[in-house]
DNA sequence: TAGAGCCTGGACAACGTTGTCACGAGCGGG
DNA sequence: CCCGCTCGTGACAACGTTGTCCAGGCTCTA
């Protein structure tokens, strides 16, 4: 039997473990090939007592079908991808749910990977994921430019952007709505009696950042403040820097008597902050912090809802996937203020 | 060209989009297949001409390699698989990701999925997973009969579990130090002075909650404390469980002045009965919790490292894929206690 | 200048699956 | 009794890639 034992060499040389085919499964069971696929699939056209034998073979070798090849042969992988900033953030873990469960829905796997914030990594995970053969693409973006991902939305495969739209290409996005949620939680400080209102955010040049600023300023404006330059601070947004901008904020001749902070990362730090001030200073922040409410005072947020973030994403792209969708849009998801405490305490001078 | 008609045509039907292949690359060059793969895959042998050549038809059909392909051939995936309970879990966060960490190092893809708990679902994605023909599974396990694997792990399959371990098969797994941990933080307790101190934990068929019980009980016993029925409870761990379960253990002739937690999700809800509760009473905790030094009082844990419970996990898998390994092995990670200030109340009377 | 050896490039098979098609057996109706 | 039909089954090619092997052209040396 010289093709036998070739065919083992070969297999214990360039695999470990030898799993079994469906010639193998036809060879025991005595049938064809394509019979074995029939059975496997459950298709239409084969009498019980074959069927009996295959499944037989099936049970003893411990037969299980390798999607590799069948994916080959079929065109569509029956996956999607998820490119995300930081699974262990807690922002993101929700989504990463959401879009999972909406994948299950369509019998679909998840594939995900964590870009850790660095726009050459996300490139890098995104086109692996695409050399994977997805069928569709989540992306939470780092960089700020997505022209990479022409030739493979080109070639079909659905591409949703969510948290942050899409750098220099015309695609699908889902955001929140950073500007509105960000006016309005400063609204919220000035109703109650605040006019010098710090703002801590992430760096401009996030798409994020800049329209929660935006938001800020807006609401400063509609009130008739003038903002000034030393209550504003942008940057990233580890605890060090965050911490800095804090305390000369609320040093001074004039210190603010409330702040706003951008996400948060930045939220947490302040809190800190503040916990080791004396005078009280009123605070809303972006994005809701588990156990906010048994913080003293609670904590006042402006709440995005992240899972809502991802489901919506993941449906929009299946929706896509079936051919339904015209052209690229973008949806913006509504914001809710949370009052706890934290936003609702008076200026303190 | 009937060949080429019926090749775009074919194309058109059964996928989305026209991805260019080596021989398409190949044919615009001007050069046979193989050199196409190469220029892809850097291997050596080939002119600079040649390779400049191949390299723009490549970017002019924005040619990218078909890894499903790849893998067909080549045998090993290079993606490892993670089945975990809950992605939106703040514990499996960055598990997950210190296993993605690992995974990237390795040069290999993770690919994930929650199984909700439900031992079926486990079940169904584990192999799933291996029916991509992931290279090693990382599970956590939500079932206790894993004998459903045991094909795949004989083809080859390197599997760890985490957190939990593998039931009615031998595996490796990696497990944190759970009885010892909770024997830490209940002796902490009675070193200030508790004795009679609640438990409330997860169903009793979950490892973890076994163990952690035990650690209880046998902290008590050294400490020749006899435990009352009614002040251990084991169940599921939600809020309305939890609640009912604490109130009942404070309430009554003879209350308990300390509770110990069982994990995180009872601890949220017991912070929240104490809070409404007039009486001090002392509370550690199995599992941090983020911002737990920002209540008051800060929330004393027995913490574990669910980093390093993936990367060793991780690790440990590449190792065994590697083949350096023999038999499978039970790791155990030590637990930390960090003492915040509930932990250290006095009883109350 | 001829022969040896090296380097580049290409033809071909194989990975494991599925779609297409054809074949043979059984069967009912003309 | 034969034609045509259905039904179960299997042979074969194709999916896109990579390993093997061979051919042809080049350089270098005797």
């Amino acid at each position: 039997m010289p093709e036998t034992a070739r065919r083992t060499d070969r297999h214990s040389a360039t695999r470990y473990g030898n799993r079994p085919t469906m010639k193998d499964v036809a060879a025991r069971a005595g049938v064809g090939l394509k019979t074995v696929s029939r059975v496997v699939n459950g298709e239409p056209g084969v009498t019980p007592e074959t069927e009996q034998r295959v499944q037989e073979a099936i049970d003893a070798l411990g037969f299980r079908r390798n999607d590799s090849a069948r994916v080959l042969r079929k065109g569509r992988t029956a996956s999607i991808g998820l490119v995300l900033e930081d699974l262990a953030d807690p922002f993101y873990g929700p989504l990463s749910r959401a879009v999972e469960e909406v994948a299950r829905a369509h019998g679909a796997l998840l594939i995900n990977g964590s870009s850790a914030e660095d726009a050459e990594r996300e490139q890098e995970l995104g086109l692996a994921l695409c050399a994977r053969r997805v069928d569709g693409l989540v992306v939470i973006p780092a960089g700020d430019d997505h022209r990479y991902l022409e030739p493979e939305i080109r070639a079909g495969v659905a591409t949703v952007f969510v948290d942050r739209p899409a750098g220099r290409i015309d695609a699908d996005c889902v955001l929140s709505d950073n500007y509105g949620g960000a006016r309005t939680g400063v609204a919220h400080l000035i109703a109650h009696g605040h006019r010098r209102i710090g703002f801590i955010g992430d760096m401009p040049r996030i798409h994020t950042a800049a329209e929660r600023l935006r938001g800020y300023r807006a609401a400063m404006e509609d009130a008739g403040i003038s903002v000034a330059d030393a209550w504003m601070s942008l940057g990233v947004t580890v605890p060090e820097r965050v911490r800095t901008a804090a305390e000369e904020m609320l040093s001074g001749p004039e210190p603010v008597t409330a702040i706003f902070t951008g996400n948060n990362r930045v939220t947490v730090t302040v809190i800190r902050v503040l916990a080791e001030h004396s005078r009280q200073v009123a605070l809303v922040g972006f994005d809701d912090i588990e156990l906010a409410d048994l913080l003293r005072p609670g904590l006042t947020v402006v709440a995005q809802d992240s899972a809502a973030l991802g489901r919506t994403a993941a449906e929009r792209l299946f929706r896509r996937l079936d051919g339904i969708l015209a052209g690229p849009e973008r949806l913006e998801l509504p914001t809710r203020l949370i009052a706890r405490g934290s936003g609702e305490l008076p200026p303190a001078d």
